[in-house]
Parts: structure tokens; sequence; C-alpha cells
DNA sequence: TCATCATGCCGAT
DNA sequence: TCGGCCTGATGAT
């Protein structure tokens, strides 16, 4: 299930193997029947992430924008290039080019590599599939999404614009965008005197730093800062030692920023393997947790086990509506 | 085999 | 504050 690196992983599959295609996009279900007429026979022209939401431009300036929600998922069937190496993948990596079904939305994993051989091509779909995108040799199948419509540009930056920055998002390509998010820049204290619209990560810090909610609510607000979920933040709090209660306002500028650092380099490694990886973990270790989630976090559901610093056993309270865990030794 | 829960979020109430 | 989304993993039965 998506925080923001799966969808980063998502955007970048599409990108590899339907950009530049010319698409046939149908409903299936039915639901997005009027949407799929509106952009089938097009060419997709980019595929980007913004926090957990997906953007899908097609030539006619129309974007297809997903949020998977809690269980939104993509199947994709036929030819697909791999995406990175140290992906989670079960079977051969680089193995041959057809597989069933490799599903991105969750953990994700490679049914068997060489299953799809004595299935036809297209296969028929599995479930309530919101939206098909098919090019000639790959399929991609939206299934449970939250949202899933069509936007015009400016409906499009309008959406963009309502969301707080991602250190993985490269909107400096895309026209007409908010220049929230270049993350090239990092700009610390010069962004006035240079006159330059203000970087993410500072964008980020005035946000969390402006407000009286509690930290461990602001980081799940997407409009402060976009992509983190109940995993990040709950790891992200404990890597930066701080009690979840802590108000915006009494957050130091310098522990937002490097609550920011931490949250780019987090959800770099998240991209690059499709897990949720946050102790820092020999070779050995790191190969064992890709495939076994009790390896992966410091306090994210170790309820009652204790902490792995200070043998305090984690606790778990409601916070913003979802579970939070936290170990109240480290984190005050 | 069944019931519950979950890495999210929106809109109705 | 609650239900919807309508999936898949997990743990109880």
């Amino acid at each position: 299930m998506p925080e923001g690196h799966t969808v980063h992983r998502i955007a970048r599959q599409l990108g590899l193997d339907l950009v530049g295609h010319r698409l046939a996009v149908s409903s299936p279900q039915g639901r997005f029947a009027a949407g799929a007429r509106r952009l089938d026979g097009q060419l997709l022209v980019a595929s980007r992430a913004v926090g957990k939401q997906l953007f899908l431009e097609f030539e006619s300036g129309d974007v297809l924008r997903v949020h998977l929600g809690l269980y939104g998922a993509w199947d994709f069937y036929g030819r697909l290039t791999p995406l990175t190496p140290g992906a989670v993948a079960r079977g051969s990596m680089g193995a041959p080019r057809l597989r069933r079904a490799v599903r991105m939305g969750e953990d994700e994993r490679e049914v068997g590599a060489d299953a799809g051989i004595d299935h036809p091509f297209p296969p028929e779909p599995v479930g309530q599939v919101r939206v098909r995108l098919a090019s000639a040799e790959t399929v991609a199948d939206l299934r449970g999404p939250s949202a899933c419509e069509v936007l015009d540009p400016s409906q499009a930056a309008l959406a963009v614009a309502r969301l707080g920055p991602d250190p993985a998002a490269d909107l400096a390509e895309w026209p007409g965008y908010a220049p929230l998010s270049n993350p090239s820049t990092n700009g610390q204290a010069t962004d006035a005197a240079l006159g330059s619209a203000p970087s993410p990560r500072s964008v980020m810090i005035d946000r969390l730093t402006s407000r009286s909610v509690a930290v461990g609510q602001l980081l799940m607000d997407q409009s402060v800062v976009a992509g983190i979920g109940n995993i990040y933040r709950a790891e992200l709090l404990f890597r930066a030692r701080l009690d979840p209660h802590t108000p915006g306002r009494r957050v130091p500028r310098e522990t937002a920023g490097a609550l920011w650092d931490d949250w780019a380099v987090l959800l770099a490694e998240g991209i690059r393997t499709g897990v949720i990886i946050t102790r820092d973990l020999t070779p050995t270790e790191h190969t064992d947790a890709l495939t076994d989630p009790t390896l992966r976090n410091w306090v994210y559901h170790r309820t009652g086990l204790p902490c792995l610093v200070s043998g305090t056993p984690v606790v778990v309270e409601e916070m913003a509506n979802r579970n939070l865990y936290w170990c109240p030794t480290c984190q005050k």
C-alpha cells in the first residue's frame, strides 16, 4: 500500500513502458467510462508523481489524476522494463520480458517470471478495473483507487499547488506548475536574498514550524509535506528522537530541516527498493529485511515490543485518525 | 473459512 | 465523526 515511494515507482514504470505510446484507454468496471472515452487513443506524454498522487499527461493537455487511497493498486501485464536493481523481486531479475502481472501499490511482488506464457494478451481484467491503459505490448490496470479523474491543465496545476513539497518530484520540467518542488536547490537562507522562489525545503520548514498542531499530525498533512504516510511518519519522528506531540511551533527550524533531509533520504531509498526500510542495517540484514517486514522499522507495528534503542516498550496511540507508534523514552 | 484491519483521503452528516 | 472505496494480508475459528 502506497506512501509516496510507491507512487513514484508507479510513475516511473508507466514512464518507461507507456509514455510515448498511443494508448487504448478503457474502464472495464464502467465507473470511469466517460473519462476513458476522453483519453482513448491519445498519446501519453508524461507520467509524474507528487506526494501520493499520480499525474498522467496526455497530448491534448488532459491530465489523469489518480490517488490510490488505502487499497488501490496497479497491475502490470506484458512487456515491462525492470525498474531498479535492488528492488524487491521474486523470480529472477532481468528474467524473461513476459510476466503475467506485477502489482504495485503494496509491497511488490512479481508473479512467476513465465507465468504469463499460457495466458492470452491482453489478459482478462481481474476484479474491478477502474481504468485500463494499454499499448500494443503493455497493459496497466488500476483497481480500487480513491480518486481517478481527468483534469484540464489549469485544474491539474491547482491540484499540484494544493500539495506541499515532495523531495522526489521534479516539477521543473512541468511547464506552468508551481515552482515549489525543485529539489536541485536546497536553499537554506538565500531564497529571499536571491529573489528566487522559495525552495521546497524552506517551504516545508515554514509550514511545519508555523502551526501549533502536533508535529505528528503535521507530517501527515499533505499540504505541509507531500508523500509521508503512517509508517514514514512514525519512523521519521523516531529517527529524529522527536516527541510526536510537540507543537509545530516548538520544533526548531534546524530540526524541521533535518526532518526534510531525512525524508528525502528515506524516500529515495524507498523508491529504489520498493519497501520502507528505516533502520540502519548491515548489507546482510538489509537483504533479509527486503522479505521480512518485521526487520525494517524502529517502532512501526512494534507495540509492546522493547524499543531497539532504549528497551522501553513501544506504545501506540491514535493521532490524526491513525495509529501512531513511538518510544516514550527516546522521543521526548 | 471468516472477520478484522490497513502504508488514505474525501464527502456527507 | 462516519461511511465509502471494494483489495489483500493476517489472525482467529
